[in-house]
DNA sequence: AATACGTGGAT
DNA sequence: TATCCAAGTAT
C-alpha cells in the first residue's frame, strides 16, 4: 500500500530540485497554461515550444486569440497536427468571452463545459492556474501509476484513466498543480516507456513492480490496430495567370486546412472535370509520388501536374499558397511544384 | 466502448 | 523499416 504522504513528499522535493525552464512554468496566465496544455495533447515538449512561443507572441491574451480569424490561427498551428485542437480552443475562448467576461473559469465545472476541455485538461489548468485539487490525468501519469501499483488493468480503457484519475486524488497534496506536472515529468524523464531510469528515481522506495523487478511488464495495453492504407491521385492544376487550384477542405480529417484536388486512384478524369468545373490537359506521369502517415491511414499519392484555361474562383497565386493553411500531407505533394 | 483525429521523435 | 508513443478529446 502506497504511502501517500512520504510518496507526495518524495515527488515535489525531486520535482523542485529538478524542475525544468519551460515557457509556460514562466506566467501565472491561466489562458496561457490552457494553451500550453492544449498544445501539449499527444504533443512532446520540444516540439510545442516554438508553437507555444509563437502563439503567446502573436496572440499574448485571450481576447486576441478569441478576436482572430480561424484561418490565421490555423495558419500558425499548421504542422503541429491535431487541428480540431485550435479551432475547439478558439471555440472556448469565443465562449469566455462572450459569457464570461474574457476570464477563464476558475471552477471545474463551468471550465469543463467549454469546448476542448476533457478530464486532462480540466484537471491541469484548474489545478495549475488556480491551485484546485483535481488530478491530470495523461500517459505519462497512467505508467508510473500502473508502475508503482502493479495495475494490471488496460491503460487504453477510459475505465481504467478514470479510476486512476480518482486514485489520484485521493493522493494529492495542496500543491496540486506541481504534485500534478511532477508526476507527468517524472514519467517524462525518469519513468519512461522502455529504459526506466529506477536508479535515480525518488520515489523508488514505493513502487512495487521495482521490488518484484516488473518495471518493464507495466503498463498493460492493448496493441496498436493495423492502418488502413489509402492510395489517391493529387491534381496540381495550373491556369496561364501563375496560378494554382486550391480550396479549404470541409470534411473531418485535416478540416480547415486548404487541400489539392485529391481522388481515389481509379477516377476518372472525366468525373474530375465534371466535379470540378474544369476543362483539363491531357493527362501524363506522376511527376512524384508521396507517402504520408496519420494516426489511423497511410496516404499513398501519386502527384500529376495538369493545366487548364478554364475559369474559377479556387484559383491563388502560387506565391501566395504558403498565406493558406497547409496539412504536411499536401506540402508533401506541393513542394514537387518548385 | 471503440474509433477518429496529425505529426514527429526515438529505438 | 516498423513500431511505439507523446501533458487527450469528441463522438
Amino acid at each position: 500500500m502506497l504511502n501517500k504522504n512520504e510518496f507526495a513528499l518524495n515527488l515535489l522535493e525531486w520535482y523542485h530540485n529538478n524542475k525544468r525552464d519551460l515557457p509556460w512554468r514562466r506566467t501565472n496566465d491561466p489562458y496561457k497554461i490552457w494553451l500550453s496544455e492544449v498544445m501539449l495533447q499527444q504533443t512532446q515538449v520540444q516540439t510545442v515550444i516554438p508553437y507555444y512561443n509563437k502563439f503567446t507572441t502573436k496572440y499574448p491574451t485571450l481576447d486576441d486569440l478569441a478576436n482572430a480569424e480561424e484561418q490565421d490561427i490555423l495558419k500558425d498551428w499548421e504542422g503541429l497536427g491535431y487541428y480540431n485542437r485550435i479551432r475547439n480552443l478558439h471555440l472556448a475562448v469565443k465562449e469566455v468571452q462572450s459569457s464570461y467576461d474574457s476570464i477563464v473559469p476558475n471552477e471545474p465545472e463551468p471550465f469543463l463545459a467549454l469546448k476542448g476541455v476533457g478530464p486532462y485538461i480540466g484537471g491541469a489548468v484548474q489545478s495549475i492556474a488556480f491551485n484546485h485539487r483535481i488530478a491530470a490525468v495523461d500517459g505519462n501519469v497512467l505508467r508510473v501509476m500502473a508502475r508503482l501499483n502493479v495495475d494490471d488493468r488496460d491503460i487504453s480503457k477510459q475505465s481504467t484513466v478514470r479510476s486512476v484519475k480518482l486514485f489520484v486524488e485521493t493522493i494529492i497534496p495542496l500543491e496540486s498543480g506541481d504534485f500534478n506536472q511532477a508526476l507527468m515529468e517524472l514519467g517524462a524523464t525518469v519513468c519512461t516507456p522502455r529504459i526506466p531510469k529506477c536508479v535515480t528515481c525518488p520515489v523508488q522506495s514505493h513502487c512495487e513492480s521495482f521490488k518484484s523487478n516488473s518495471v518493464l511488464l507495466y503498463p498493460k495495453s492493448t496493441k496498436s490496430k493495423k492502418k488502413t492504407e489509402l492510395y489517391f491521385n493529387v491534381f496540381l492544376i495550373l491556369n496561364n495567370k501563375d496560378e494554382i487550384y486550391m480550396f479549404k477542405n470541409d470534411k473531418n480529417l485535416l478540416k480547415g486546412m486548404y487541400k489539392f484536388p485529391k481522388y481515389d486512384i481509379d477516377t476518372s478524369i472525366d468525373t474530375i472535370e465534371e466535379a470540378l468545373n474544369l476543362k483539363l490537359s491531357q493527362l501524363k506521369e506522376p511527376i512524384a509520388e508521396e507517402k504520408h502517415v496519420f494516426t489511423h491511414q497511410v496516404w499513398y499519392m501519386n502527384v500529376y501536374l495538369l493545366y487548364t484555361n478554364s475559369e474559377s474562383q479556387h484559383f491563388v497565386k502560387i506565391s501566395e499558397v504558403n498565406e493558406y493553411p497547409i496539412s504536411v500531407a499536401m506540402q508533401k505533394v506541393f513542394k514537387h511544384l518548385h
